[in-house]
DNA sequence: ATAAAATGATAGTTTTACTATTAACTTTGA
DNA sequence: TCAAAGTTAATAGTAAAACTATCATTTTAT
């Protein structure tokens, strides 16, 4: 699929206190931010060791970020904006709702493997982030505040949207909803567990792939 | 479903220091442990904020567990074990494979509203604790490091024992091990956002519930 | 060329996540 | 019953994390 270069999405504005896309720096940050906790893990990054990686200061970095746990719900943010644009993308001009399904579900589904977009944001090392960080992004104590900000919408969206193709597919269905998040969240625990949990999954085998399961188990439930 | 009172689990002897069980200060580091995680969560809990808590020394506390990562470690063992235990209970006597199922998916996706069995165990709050910390217990970059160390063993074997009735109901499916860890991860899932983001999910509906739901969603993928 | 804005360097604070030491208390077993 | 062994409490101390503040310097925009 080809996508317009040089992607730009709105992110929430109580996400960074500068906006990080403005500037050399800012953009510094996104992108090394981003192989950093790739590379060391979110609980051990830091800003002052991403000031190090960047050659900057620590005390610049919060000039744009409050503190990391807002840098995560910013590049989160980024992330469903992004797939959000895939799976809209996907299914222009498609009129038949099992075929927009299936394009939908291999968006949300599949795993990236290449930076196709961005040149400050390398999408295949952000969807592993994801696939390794989101959760504590919305799991903690504050959830509902931050739910409240906004934090989660874009999140969300991608839910109902494919919520919605679900319930295009088969209206009388009773839990397009709760469908369409099982799917979300189960493909990014597939993605997890296949390189991690090998014993309990089975797409370490030729021919099975999360999306192809996901497609086919969708078609069994809705048809 | 009535169990047998105070049970006891064999726990990886790495998770802890001393066994917990074996004393009264370790049976209270447990118990107000879990009620301290799940009033301030487990990004602001601190071995010191215990030790407060049950008028006892934060250094005291380290003699039990290395660390509060280890120690919600060793309460997800016993969270996982107690699961497995009920579902072998549920299933005792019973010889028809699909009657198996779903007994075994009522137990693993059902929300735990009491607490029955152990005096120094909350059940019901140590569901809760899992349902919105687990995956920080494992989510980590030493995971794979730990779980040859064994710590996630409980959890793979209720996959496991999920997957494996699974395959009983339909020999020929190619992905039991995939759509149990969905169940099973995808029930904590619905929980926690049937609580936080109640605009993605049915399960705030009168008359719809999250066992319900797998329940008739697992009968129309395998028959 | 100059003012304004952005960044860097340095230093300081509070909290977390521990470790070490020693004192006090409790258990047990001879 | 008494002493040794083991457990727990109290205190102190360290290193790193997670910031904040100040001021100097560099960059940029007009």
């Amino acid at each position: 699929m080809k996508l317009p270069g040089n992607l730009r999405f709105t992110i929430n504005e109580k996400l960074y206190l500068k906006d990080p896309e403005s500037s050399v720096l800012g953009r510094k940050i996104l992108k090394h931010g981003i192989l950093l906790i790739d590379e060391i893990g979110f609980e051990a990054f830091t800003f002052k060791k991403l000031g190090d990686c960047i050659a900057s200061n620590e005390s610049s970095i919060y000039r744009y970020f409050e503190n990391k746990h807002k840098f995560l719900l910013y590049l989160s943010s980024w992330y469903w904006s992004w797939v959000e644009y895939r799976m809209l993308f996907a299914i222009q001009n498609i009129d038949e709702p099992l075929q927009k399904l299936h394009k939908v579900v291999y968006e949300v589904t599949c795993e990236i493997k290449d930076d196709v977009n961005t040149e400050y944001i390398d999408e295949a090392v952000l969807n592993r982030i994801i696939i390794s960080e989101y959760s504590k992004a919305f799991m903690s104590k504050e959830i509902d505040k931050e739910n409240k900000d906004g934090f989660f919408i874009v999140y969300k969206n991608v839910i109902s949207l494919l919520a919605d193709i679900i319930a295009e597919v088969k209206p009388d269905y009773l839990y397009s909803k709760a469908l369409a998040s099982s799917v979300v969240v189960g493909a990014l625990n597939q993605h997890f567990i296949k390189q991690h949990f090998k014993s309990i999954t089975e797409f370490t085998e030729p021919n099975k792939d999360v999306p192809t399961f996901y497609i086919q188990t969708l078609d069994k439930i809705l048809l």
